[in-house]
DNA sequence: GTGCCTTCATTGCATATGTAATGAACCGGA
DNA sequence: TCCGGTTCATTACATATGCAATGAAGGCAC
């Protein structure tokens, strides 16, 4: 076996590139980290989101939530803010400032992305979206 | 835009999430890291290798193909050696522990990436290998 | 051959990361 | 109300990583 044709391999090595893409322009252009980028996406689509809810839907676990948030409020562009209701855990919105970050790097991100897939046909496209959900389900749940 | 459907997202999640599978494989059982395993794989399929050509198929930068084949070479599955021809290069041959280590390895893991390609369809399968291929195509070579 | 530039691997160092330890807050039962 | 167990975020510490610096080796012009 080639390690070049093993898929595994392809796959990690294809979404290693698109990543690396776009973390050029959120990284090198706004200063995000992945982490950074993740959760300020999450926070800006929320009205207010608690670090439960942070850590359930990015993958990331406590202690990178934690240091990713603290980075973000001394950057400006979250605050952060211990709910009445359960002490142990923290709330979090986006300032005015974060939200127009976001906002720049998003539409910048969108570019980059849609650059790259505008150069594959609809039809790539589609079978790249149907495979990637049915990989997604199937890696949640594996054939014994 | 939500976070969970956002394209880029959604292949980094489900890039990951197929990774650490394996990861547990030829990490936990194996002790092998992921730079480890990948130079390991090419260092097996070929008779020897240098350096230039291991980073070059691995998409691993210098530092971190020294520093796994150091790690490598002391575990004894693979020898360094310095050709005549150019004295700055490395050539890797695998030693028969490195052979059989990786034998035991790749099976285990070939085992786990079909269980979990085996809750895909054939349909989905080809979908999704022909979406790659298409996406690895575009990443190299964008639409402006 | 000698000097100078380039190309390698390796090493040093500062930073990032993962994991275990800590401590605050909560909850339920006595 | 008090105590023990649990669930959080954060901190500490050891290790990994990325990047710049180093030094060996090669190649070319003279």
């Amino acid at each position: 076996m080639q390690l070049e044709s093993f898929f595994p391999y392809r796959l990690a090595v294809v979404a290693e590139a698109f990543s690396r893409q776009l973390v050029e322009v959120y990284g090198h252009d706004h200063g995000l980290t992945r982490e950074e980028w993740r959760l300020l996406f999450l926070i800006e689509g929320a009205e207010e989101i608690n670090s439960l809810e942070l850590a359930r839907r990015t993958t990331l676990d406590k202690v990178q939530v934690s240091r990713a948030t603290q980075r973000l409020e001394d950057k400006g562009l979250i605050l952060r803010s211990i709910p009445a209701e359960d002490r142990r855990l923290r709330l979090y919105t986006i300032t005015p400032l974060g939200r127009s970050t976001f906002a720049r790097a998003f539409s910048q991100v969108e570019a980059r992305a849609n650059a790259i897939l505008g150069a594959m046909t609809e039809a790539e496209r589609a079978a790249l979206d149907q495979g990637l959900a049915a990989l997604h389900r199937a890696v949640a749940n594996p054939a014994i």
